[in-house]
DNA sequence: TCTGGGGTCCTAGGACCC
DNA sequence: TCTGGGGTCCTAGGACCC
């Protein structure tokens, strides 16, 4: 038997609604009613709502005052991040004791390889266990799927939502995909769907009567993708310990701004913080770059490669070079944002080759604070009050 | 009163090297 | 006379996900 030709098995686990559920569990008179979760700015949007809210029309990433329009008397929380971490990483916690090989694919949901443990258990009864486990541990409902690849699963993760579980074995991918509208597909999203539906394509089984070398024409290699993902053919891995590719922060302002000081010192106070949580996982950076959004929406991004580092004065030095170049339409900037990328590990191995001892001593000592105080405890007078006068 | 913030991955074009 | 070809790295932008 070749390689290929070995049937895979493959677990979804998502946390229904997640940070909803949180809240439910943290005041139970949250239970049943419209509750949405979001900033309270005026250009907040919403990032999580309750069936109760879906009611209403209202969806995730909606503008928080159209939701406001929509559900007048629902119930709206600004959220709490370090309660769904913590909860996130309890959860994690759960499947890395019990499961082989799991995949944490976002803060709510996970895949399980599967593959060869046929033989000893039935996989959905097993993933079954699993989620009843971690329902009674968290109180956190959520919902499963199982089929041959993560793509299926995922899918049929969605379909069982909310509180359910379903199982899609090989011979029934087919009929269960063709009936559903192409967006349900992972990685085809607004803008694909878009294209798809000016060519007449709505359902997935419209999308597989198109011939591969059409949709490669119309869609160059994303084509090939949208050819297999019709027919629930995928073959990525479930990936264990994938290590974080990059770090960023970004601001929208409540209004839209030309205030030099004001963008300057706000990337001074990103990259500080940025460069501090490097330091914390001991980790460096090669690589930053600084975007901005103008009030049109707009948008520009440049990047910068350098010596691994992950000293604040490089990198806010850097910042503002890369700033200095990109900022020169002089017009009104609605969101600004600085990203570090090619990140490798062994900060502090690497640094003591780099640094003068006297330096390191110092980081060590404001890091030492700001672990204790928090990460505003120490700040650089820039990132404060506004720049003076640079360059 | 349109359109957050944290990420990942892909693509296309240019530089550069052999 | 009319201009190789492959590999790799880098940059900027964009689609997508939660």
């Amino acid at each position: 038997m070749s390689v290929s030709s070995v049937q895979r098995s493959v677990l979804h686990l998502d946390l229904d609604t997640f940070f909803v559920s949180v809240e439910r569990r943290k005041d139970a008179r949250l239970q049943g009613l419209p509750l949405i979760i979001g900033g309270t700015g005026d250009r907040a949007v919403v990032s999580a709502c309750s069936y109760e809210a879906r009611v209403f029309g209202i969806r995730s990433a909606m503008p928080m005052r159209i939701a406001k329009r929509l559900c007048p008397h629902g119930f709206y929380l600004s959220g709490d991040v370090d309660a769904y971490l913590e909860q996130s990483r309890i959860i994690t916690e759960i499947v890395r004791e019990k499961a082989p090989l799991y995949e944490k694919a976002s803060i709510d949901e996970f895949y399980v390889e599967m593959t060869g443990m046929e033989r000893f258990y039935g996989c959905y009864q097993w993933g079954q266990e699993l989620r009843q486990y971690i329902m009674k541990e968290t109180g956190l409902p959520l919902s499963l799927g199982l089929s041959v690849n993560k793509l299926v699963s995922k899918i049929a993760t969605n379909e069982a939502k909310p509180n359910g579980a379903l199982h899609i074995i090989a011979p029934e991918i087919e009929p269960f995909l063709a009936p559903m509208p192409v967006y349900k597909i992972p990685q085809i999203g607004p803008k694909t769907s878009r294209t798809l539906a000016y060519l007449g394509v709505r359902s997935v089984a419209t999308l597989r009567q198109i011939p591969a070398d059409v949709l490669e024409r119309a869609f160059g290699r994303q084509g090939q993708m949208l050819y297999r993902r019709s027919r629930g053919q995928d073959d990525s891995p479930v990936r264990s310990d994938t290590e974080q590719q990059s770090m960023s922060s970004e601001q929208t302002f409540a209004q839209d701004t030309i205030d030099l000081h004001l963008l300057q010192s706000t990337i001074v106070r990103m990259t500080e913080a940025l460069a501090f949580r490097l330091r914390q996982q001991d980790k460096l950076t090669a690589c930053i770059s600084v975007k901005l959004r103008y009030a049109n929406f707009e948008t520009v991004s440049r990047q910068a490669r350098i010596s691994y580092t992950a000293r604040d004065e490089l990198l806010i030095d850097k910042a503002l070079h890369i700033f200095e170049r990109l900022y020169q339409k002089r017009v009104r900037v609605r969101l600004i944002g600085v990203r570090l990328s090619h990140l490798v590990y062994g900060g502090a191995q690497l640094a003591l080759f780099q640094d003068l001892p006297r330096q390191s001593d110092l980081y060590m000592a404001i890091d030492a604070i700001k672990s204790r105080y928090g990460g505003g405890a120490v700040r650089r007078a820039s990132g404060i009050r506004h720049l003076s006068n640079r360059s």
